[in-house]
DNA sequence: ATGACGATTTACT
DNA sequence: GTAAATCGTCATA
């Protein structure tokens, strides 16, 4: 498992929409106090631009206990409980004071992928679960990277147990942009294409699975 | 104090 | 495709 560049705070000093393109390719990294690591490389990610998005938590200047972490410096997690038992993170960009951030899709898995089974579960029918749904949606990867409340405000330029790393170079693919996916009422910004995917990647969230090839 | 709802996932028909 | 699971958060009172 190579390490690479420690992402820095320059590089979390952007619009959402900048950082949600950069972040692609890039490495997620979680050490668990074992020292476990867990990694994957980011395949979808979406923007979340700031007091002027209607589909953010800090739509309007919203600044409450839950999502004070938006507001923090640039390189901060914003690690967020929904439905009553998913987490999501994001990656809080911008200026210090100001809320725009990034919220990781899909990542596909990289280190730890043993553990990252055993965190997720197994599947109803107690079937083994494929690697692409391990970390194919931003609840899903929160599982498999032990990703939690505990974890929201973290520094991710200097917490040794979350951070990104630059990605493995040559993972130069097509990226495609979609609107959000699970927006409600956002107006205006719903529709806006704010998500960004590797375009064919197997492991981004509501992938079609590959049409099987009839047998001959 | 109360009620509606959510940046989702899963199982089931 | 549809619906249930499940509870913290926030707006309203």
């Amino acid at each position: 498992m190579p390490e690479h560049a420690r992402l820095d705070r320059a590089f979390f000093s952007c619009p959402a929409e900048r950082l949600a393109r950069k972040l692609l390719g890039a490495l997620l990294v979680r050490v668990l106090d074992d020292g476990t690591r867990l990694s994957g490389i980011i395949v979808e990610t979406e923007a979340y631009c700031g007091v002027r998005d209607q589909a953010s938590h800090a739509f309007a200047g919203r600044r409450t206990p839950r999502n004070e972490a938006m507001y923090a410096v640039p390189g901060t997690a914003y690690v967020y409980f929904t439905y009553g038992m998913h987490f999501c993170m994001n990656v809080v960009c911008g200026k210090l004071d100001e809320p725009p951030a990034v919220l990781i899709r899909a990542l596909e898995p990289v280190d730890g992928v043993p553990s990252m089974h055993r965190l997720r579960g197994k599947t109803s029918g107690g079937r083994p679960r494929p690697v692409r749904d391990l970390c194919n949606g931003p609840g899903k990867l929160a599982q498999a990277l032990l990703i939690d409340r505990s974890l929201n405000g973290a520094d991710l330029v200097t917490s040794p147990s979350i951070f990104l790393e630059e990605g493995p170079p040559g993972s130069k693919r097509r990226i495609r942009r979609t609107a959000r996916i699970g927006l409600n009422n956002a107006g205006p910004w719903t529709h806006k294409p704010l998500r960004w995917l590797v375009d064919g990647d197997l492991h981004v969230s509501r992938a079609r699975p590959p049409r099987p090839v009839r047998e001959v």
